[in-house]
Formats: structure tokens, C-alpha cells, sequence
DNA sequence: ACCACCTGTGAGAGCGCTCTCACCTCGGTG
DNA sequence: CACCGAGGTGAGAGCGCTCTCACAGGTGGT
């Protein structure tokens, strides 16, 4: 038993050759699709090629060729919050994994937690296993793609980095969504408009933030600002801080989906109809968004969109392309019913 | 421009070995942990590694051992419903990673859609890119675990396999499931209890729809039943034809969280209360479903735990070692407010 | 008729690593 | 004191592929 592998041999390039009558170094232009092979030789490869069954061997091609038609998706975060209830990383992976599908390429899943096994992304990035790296980083200072990039792999990451890193970047526009939602408050005559912010070492927290903040000074509004994480709990917890706070307010702009939704069960418990009492606007688009009571009013970003686009720039950039530094998807509001 | 990577070359075993004045075998002794070589031998290559950061060419070492240290995820469905709300396959992928990451083996995900790329999947896995496959297959028969398999690769699948083929699968206890979760609505005194069922082309949907079945008719009662495909949509669709079917029911088991919320929405919008006049439950314990109006009771399946234990018996199976034909982990019943 | 030239093909040198096998040096044994 | 075995090391043969280079044969110009 053990072994595990029956089946005959896995038939090789030199098989292939022998079998049509031809040196190995042909039937290697056929199998590439070289265009200076005769027709009639081309035919006699590939019929071998089909008979045969053959595959070429990936290691020996990587080995001669220093590429590897793999790219990796590192996502920074605890394990436990990257696949929860937040689609965020999974429609990242969607779009990536469809770009690249379409390039032929593969897409191999990194997660790190610690700041340990960043190392070990490192190891494995320089040992040649992958072209290219896309990183989804989502707190603070990651050092890991300035790291990546100085050793000359190919690096896009997924979001505006903090710090000022050269590392090209693809992000959704955070400032003009929120500015967005709280003009869409303002112009529906709503007065008190809190905010309930994402976490302030992530630049798509600072950024919604700093939407918010324009769009009220433009209009000489006060800011009444809670801080959340992004999840359902501490859009609960910021939203009763808000109405402790300024029992007054009128609005709330949300980071994200799961904490507007939070917000709505918090002002339901206080006893606030939403949007009558109070309006709520969220973050995202996520698909439970449409079912929420009331639907959401929202900013939509495009997230599959993030993920394929990141894609597309790495493997440009992993081409040897210049690529440009940054490169900012629309986003744009989706009036449903809580604003 | 263009090459991209700058950087001085990467240092190979020759130039460790020479460094530290070894011959080329040695160094890889000690770079492998063999236990036969002196140890102010193994210091110096250890030191040559360090002072050149060597770090072993990974497409060299899988074209002589023939393993590659990295483990395909195959995701078949629809990608817009692999990654919408439900939250399965990041359960499984993260359950997966984590198995994976402690044996350090890397993942690699495919997402297929058509059958098309069936072939791709198989291309890639002959061409020695992985060790084994996991195949999170959804839907009816699927013969790419079963061609995989015959090839001679390692293969675990997730969840029943439809037909009968000998390939190895893991899951979680779907019939007794759904028992626990009518036996329940029968304790607390539920007489009319219906079901929404998930599809019929996949054990999960058939094998919580049998348990449901069974325990209703050891106590004796009729089975009411609606057919829906594990969304929130299908399950509002579900409950209004339930509901037009037989007005009288007071309980309803869903086979999906994402149906179970659709139902109470259903429910809500009919004007019957949840649980007072319609007891809910559902299946899986989707994060979500501590939040619900009312919280939801619901049977609790381990997605990230079936996703840990298909990657541990496929390194097992990868190993060598013989394994189980099915694995199926416990289900349990976890009563909230809607039941 | 000769030479320059182009096209299609084959020979062969590696890519960086692992692993078998032979070898060498000891310490212990009869 | 010869012999054996164990422990430690090096030489070298590939793993399957790509790619450079040389070469054979045919074409066209002079």
C-alpha cells in the first residue's frame, strides 16, 4: 500500500520526443508553441503529446525558467476575523483568483497572524515558489511588503498603506464615499450627523473618517464621532456611546455594513425608528445589506473589483511593466431605505 | 527596467557549501537536518547560511524529491455564490489553512466553475504542482474527485460524495442534525412542523432533509415540505409557499441560517410572531445568527473544524498512511430565542 | 556555379537540488 | 596487530525541462 501513486509513469518530454520521431528540443517548441516547427512535425508531437497523456513537469519548467505561474494572496490578520461575517476577504480572493485564473495563473493563500510568520512568507516568497506577491494588510505598519519589495518580488498591496512606503497600492475611494454619505444626510435635511468610525490604524478607517470630517466642515456641522472595529458588536457599543453622547443626533454615517447594522439594533433597543428618528447610512454593500430592516442606505465599493484589479497590476508589475503607484476604484451610494 | 528584480543573485547550496569550506552534499545535510555531520561542521554551514541568506530553491528541490510541500483547495460552484454571504467556504478554507500552515504545506486555492475547467484542474495537479487536492465539491456527482483519485492523487472530499465512488470524505452529521433540531420543536410541544429544505443535488440538502423525515415519522407525524437552495432569497420564497400550504404550522426547520432568516422574515411580513406563533430553526450557526430578531436557535456544524480535518487526513493520505473512507463530525443543537 | 542567407532541427549544457555510493578515519575487538 | 564496523564526508549522477548554438538543407542573387 503506502506509496499511495499507482498508475504508470508520468510520461516525460523525452517520451514524447522518442515516440514522434523527434529530438527533445522540438517537441519542447511544440509543447511552448514556438512558431518555427514544421506543421507536419507539430501534428506527430502533439498527437504523441495526446497518446501519451503528457503534462509538463512544473518544478523542471520553474527551475530552468526562475517563474512559477504562481502568485501569492497574503492575508494579514487574525484568522478569526478574516472569515467571518465580513465578505471582505473572501470577494478580495474572488476577484484576485478570477484575474489570474484568467492569466493562467495560480493563486496561493497565505495567512499570517503573528508577526512571526511574516518570516515565513519570506522564506517562501524567495524560494522561488511564487512571482509575485498581492497583500492584503489591513493594520497599521506592515512591514511586509516594503520587506518583499527591497528584495526585488513583485509586491501590490490591497488598501493605502500607513507610514509612506513606495509599494504601489490599490483602494477604494474611502474619502469621497463617506463625503458621499453624509452629503446624501445633509441634502435629506438631516442636522446632528455622528459618525461611527472604523479603527484609526487602518487607513480605510482614517479615511471614511477624514470623508466625514470634510463633508460636515464644509457645511459648518459639528462631528460627533465614535470609534468602532468594523463588526456588528462595536457598532452596537459606539452607537449607545453616540446616543449617550448627543441623544439629539439625527444621523449616523457607519463605516461599514456590520456596524450600521449594529447601530440599527442599538437604536431600535433605544427606541429609535430608523430612518425616521434617525437615519443610518453604512459602509460596503454587502449582500445582507439589502436585508436588513430597514434595507440599507449605503456606500458601495467595489471589493471583487479591488481583488481583480490588484491582480491585474501585480501580474503587469511581475511582467516587468512600470505600473502606476496607486490606483483608486469609485465608490459610490446606494440609497435603499434606513437614510 | 523590465527584469524587475534587482538585487544581487540568490545564493545557491554550491555557494554555501564552498563558504563554509563543505562539499556540496553536506551542506544539504545540514540544511536537512540530517543528523550525521559533526557539529562544528553543521556550525559553519549553519553560519555560511545566515551570512548569505540562503534559502533553498524550492522548484530544485520538488523536481528530485517529486513533492512540492503544497496542498490544492478546489472550490467548486458558482464563484458568485462561493463567496456571497455564507460564510462556508472561508470556514473551510480558514479550517484547511490552519492545518496546513502547522505542517507547513502551502495552499493553493482553485476556484472552478464550469466544467470546463475541470481539465485545467487536472493539468495543474499532474504537473506536480501539489501533493494532494482537497475538493470542497457542492453539487450532484462531480467526477474530478473520482478521476483525481484514479490518477493515483490524493484526494478528500468535503461532504458526502453523491453516487458511490471510493473516495474519502469528510463531513458533518447532517441527518442527526436535523433530528436534533425537530426532536426539539417536538419537546417543546411543536405540532405542525415543516421544513425548507437545501437542494436535492447535494447530500447536505438530502441527508437534513432525511433526518427531518425520520424523526417526524417515529413520532408519528406529517412532513411538510419546501424545497430552497440554502439562500436567504430561496428561504423567504420557501416559507410564503409553506405557509400558503398549511397556515396551521407552528414550527419550521430550515436546513440553512441564511434560509432560516429568510423564513422569519417571511414569517414577519405573514404576521405570525417568531417563536410565538412559528417556532425557527436552522442549520449551521452562522456567526450571523446570534443576531437575528429574534436570535436564532440552530444546529451548530464545525465548518472550520471540517475543513481542519480534510486537510489532516489528506496529509495523512499524502503520507502514505491508509484512512478512513469518511470522516463525520458531530452536530449539535444550540437553542437561542427562535425555537 | 558559388556564396550568402534563412529556416527548421538536434546536441548538449545546465537550472539547483537530493541521494546513493564509495571512501576515509577512527575506536574497539579477537 | 590485523580486522571490522560505525560515523562522517565527498563525488557524481541524475530529476525534466529550456535554450543556446551549431548544423543541414534549401533558396535566391550574382
Amino acid at each position: 500500500m503506502s506509496l499511495g501513486a499507482p498508475g504508470r509513469e508520468r510520461p516525460t518530454l523525452e517520451s514524447v520526443a522518442t515516440r514522434a520521431g523527434v529530438s527533445r528540443a522540438t517537441a519542447s517548441r511544440v509543447v511552448n508553441g514556438s512558431p518555427t516547427v514544421a506543421p507536419h512535425i507539430r501534428e506527430a508531437v502533439l498527437r504523441a503529446v495526446a497518446d501519451l497523456g503528457y503534462v509538463p513537469n512544473q518544478a523542471a519548467r520553474s527551475l530552468v525558467t526562475q517563474r512559477t505561474n504562481s502568485i501569492a494572496l497574503v492575508l494579514t490578520e487574525s484568522a478569526g476575523r478574516v472569515f467571518s461575517d465580513d465578505p471582505f476577504f473572501p470577494s478580495i480572493v474572488q476577484g484576485a483568483s478570477q484575474e489570474l485564473d484568467a492569466a493562467g495563473k495560480q493563486l496561493v493563500l497565505m495567512m499570517v497572524n503573528s508577526g512571526a510568520s511574516h518570516e515565513r512568507v519570506e522564506q517562501y516568497t524567495i524560494s522561488g515558489h511564487v512571482d509575485g506577491v498581492m497583500v492584503a494588510s489591513m493594520h497599521g505598519v506592515d512591514p511586509l511588503p516594503g520587506t518583499l519589495a527591497r528584495m526585488g518580488i513583485p509586491v501590490v498591496v490591497n488598501g493605502r498603506p500607513m507610514g509612506h512606503t513606495s509599494v504601489p497600492y490599490v483602494d477604494a475611494d474611502n474619502e469621497n464615499g463617506a463625503r458621499l454619505a453624509v452629503r446624501h444626510l445633509l441634502d435629506t435635511g438631516r442636522r446632528r450627523i455622528a459618525t461611527i468610525a472604523g479603527p484609526q490604524d487602518m487607513t480605510a478607517g482614517i479615511d471614511r473618517l477624514n470623508g466625514y470630517r470634510a463633508e460636515l466642515r464644509d457645511s459648518d456641522r459639528r462631528s460627533i464621532i465614535a470609534i468602532g472595529d468594523f463588526t456588528r458588536q462595536s457598532g452596537i457599543a459606539a452607537m449607545r456611546q453616540l446616543l449617550a453622547d448627543d441623544p439629539g443626533l439625527d444621523a449616523v454615517f457607519a463605516a461599514s455594513d456590520l456596524m450600521a447594522d449594529g447601530a440599527m439594533r442599538a437604536l431600535r433597543q433605544a427606541g429609535r425608528r430608523v430612518p425616521d428618528d434617525v437615519a443610518v447610512v453604512g459602509f460596503d454593500d454587502n449582500e445582507f445589506a439589502r436585508y436588513t430592516e430597514p434595507p440599507l442606505t449605503t456606500v458601495r465599493q467595489p471589493i471583487v473589483d479591488l481583488g481583480r484589479t490588484m491582480a491585474r497590476q501585480l501580474l503587469r508589475l511581475a511582467a516587468g511593466e512600470t505600473i502606476e503607484p496607486a490606483t483608486v476604484l469609485p465608490t459610490e451610494l446606494v440609497v435603499r431605505e434606513s437614510a
